[in-house]
DNA sequence: GAACCATATCCGCAAAACCGGATATGGTCA
DNA sequence: TGACCATATCCGGTTTTGCGGATATGGTTC
């Protein structure tokens, strides 16, 4: 049960919870982008990065001097279970949304656009255009 | 986005999934028998349980000088996706077994006993003797 | 190896949350 | 009406949490 509220307590907070959405969909993502995305301090963000890693939500890669997190592919039972929850009702929030479209402007001078730009086609940049 | 926030927060106190546990499973409870169920002082218990119903979670009705607790029969979609996760992981946790328990043997001497006792066949009185 | 970059961690501080005894409120019973 | 009960709220104090600038770390490049 303590785990339990340690998990829900992992949720508890806006700036996690925009992280998170962003990584739902952004496949892998590396700090400096988040950071821009956000729009917060680089400290904040690296802080509550580390806090969903350690509650097992996001996993690290190192590359060179970037670090990529993206959602952890063996989530326990309990977090399987969340995540469609926060796909509903997290990822069409006004904030995740403007988040994601900062995120995607942001791409092509990001730090480490062109490494990620195939992979992050999942995001769902519309054939149709949407945005012209 | 911050109403998820809000929504996780409510359920990131230890004292507020048990309470949550024992009404997920024993339909409406009196907060006497609910402070009696966790053993923590009458203040702490009733915060927490207002608490739970400003974030929706619950309903209180009042009977006389008793305020009867349940849950609230119309959640939120959210809410209503969470339930299935909180009985999942959240009932089979050793604390709220026990709490379970505790709240069973109080259940003769209940301030509000009698008139609960019909209705609290719902917490799982296995017909086949359990505690005999 | 020196300048530089991305990221993590440290630190002092402010805001928020929880606790539990004390008190207020509203109801019941004699 | 007065004693009494169940419950809610108040209050002072402690703990937790988040913040963000400053600093440390590890890596790359020239």
């Amino acid at each position: 049960m303590e785990n339990l509220a340690l998990l829900f307590q992992s949720l508890d907070d806006q700036t996690r919870l925009r992280l998170l959405a962003l990584l739902l969909q952004g496949g892998e993502l590396c700090v400096c982008d988040l950071v821009a995305a956000l729009q917060l301090p680089q400290s904040t963000v690296s802080r509550q990065l580390s806090i969903l890693k350690h509650a097992g939500w996001l996993k690290g890669r190192r590359m060179g001097a970037w670090n990529h997190y993206s959602i952890n592919a063996s989530l326990e039972p309990v977090q399987q279970f969340l995540v469609p929850v926060l796909r509903t009702f997290l990822l069409v929030t006004d904030t995740a949304r403007a988040d994601l479209v900062r995120l995607r402007e942001l791409r092509d001078g990001s730090c480490c656009a062109e490494v990620e730009s195939e992979k992050t086609n999942m995001t769902g940049r519309a054939p149709a255009g949407g945005d012209a």
